[in-house]
DNA sequence: ATATAAGTTTAAGCATCCTTAAATTTATTA
DNA sequence: TAATAAATTTAAGGATGCTTAAACTTATAT
């Protein structure tokens, strides 16, 4: 187990690798919220400990043994996620800050036994995948943004980006959980927001909520 | 919320002077793993921010705030002890450590619930009692250590110190709980060994064993 | 193709919390 | 009570991980 700056720099750099993105000091610093040269200083360190693969001014990338430890710290996180939601019934939108603490604090084997008290689940309370202890990934369903589902079609909402506290929150206000239906009614040009069926009711959404939403069509 | 620093250092002096032990550099430095220096330190910063009475070569206090403070990492410490034991399963040697990782980790809203969970406990598994909100302390029934129970006297056990991870294990081992009766059968005085009964058997324990074990004898 | 913008790194410095070694103070004991 | 032992503090220094400012490299746009 290494300390905590380490571990969250790996997470962060899992992942923005998990979603495609381009690994750079600018992402980083930003998920992270401190500057670019604290950054290009961790860098190297990670680097010189064998976490990542690190030349100057290029692209950033988890070695072998840096993306079998970031797996682990996100299974860790996504675990007390699901605990914190099912068991002790916090929130949707507090479980990420509060899983983020306790992800750096808890020992391999009260993971697994929290594991095994929530029967091995595959996916966590935003819908994002929870890596084996080998690092492998659970098959993920097919999925597009809200904001891409033509109109008239329906589908279920399979994940969110908990990207923020008061967007989650909001979702909970109208009722937009994992596994609702959702119809797109209407898409309204002038703002790019969406009419949309949910629970039998019609709600506006704006186009941002809805490029955060992830629908399974089928 | 300070630093996990200065988290343990008052929380090791709020349990010192509960158990009134005069705290100095010295037994701060064993019980945190450090050196004297560093203790010495960390005491002027703790000073200054207002948590401790300190005068370079005198006892050490508390504040008002740091008896506060430290009331309420205690009380999250041994609230996650609980948790870990009663609801994870967690044994009675494995839930310090990692209650220690823990309690810097969990805000008040989660310990909170916890708590509630666990039906407002007053006691942790240890016997160790859990300081309210208000840093208000649950009654503590009478005890005297096993080792100065008198041949003949039988008494229920109501706390153990959580010294030693091995010792813990040991008491598990032999089937001595919280609550459990023991009978002390003999003194052996050569080597200030105890034979006791409990649970219908008969062993021999240690003196230093005995020393730790704490009983009520109405 | 080159000027400008954007991104990255280097440099110098700071706070925190630790270390060992030396100096100082307090406690003990002959 | 004076010598010695024990405890504590000071001093100098190290690792970590952050900051801002300046220098440098790469990307973009005219």
């Amino acid at each position: 187990m290494q300390n905590i700056s380490t571990e969250n720099y790996l997470s962060e750099i899992y992942k923005l690798e998990q979603s495609n993105v381009k690994v750079k000091t600018n992402v980083i610093a930003k998920k992270l919220e401190i500057s670019n040269a604290a950054v290009t200083d961790m860098l190297k360190k990670l680097s010189n400990n064998g976490w990542i693969l690190y030349e100057r001014y290029k692209n950033i990338e988890l070695t072998k043994n840096g993306k079998e430890y970031a797996s682990q710290i996100v299974r860790r996180h996504r675990i007390w996620e699901i605990f914190l939601h099912q068991i002790v019934g916090l929130p949707w939108d507090k479980v990420h800050d509060e899983a983020h603490r306790l992800e750096h604090s808890a020992s391999d084997e009260l993971v697994d036994k929290l594991e095994e008290m929530l029967e091995f689940p595959e996916f966590d309370p935003h819908g994002d995948p929870i890596p084996g202890k080998d690092g492998s990934i659970p098959k993920i369903k097919d999925s597009i943004p809200l904001s891409k589902v033509r109109v008239g079609i329906s589908g279920k909402v399979v994940r969110v980006n908990d990207f923020d506290n008061n967007f989650l929150n909001y979702l909970s206000q109208i009722g937009l959980k994992l596994g609702k239906k959702i119809t797109v009614k209407e898409k309204l040009s002038f703002d790019n927001s969406l009419l949309i069926k949910i629970n039998d009711k019609q709600i506006n959404i704006s186009n941002k909520l809805a490029s955060n939403v992830f629908i399974n069509l089928n």
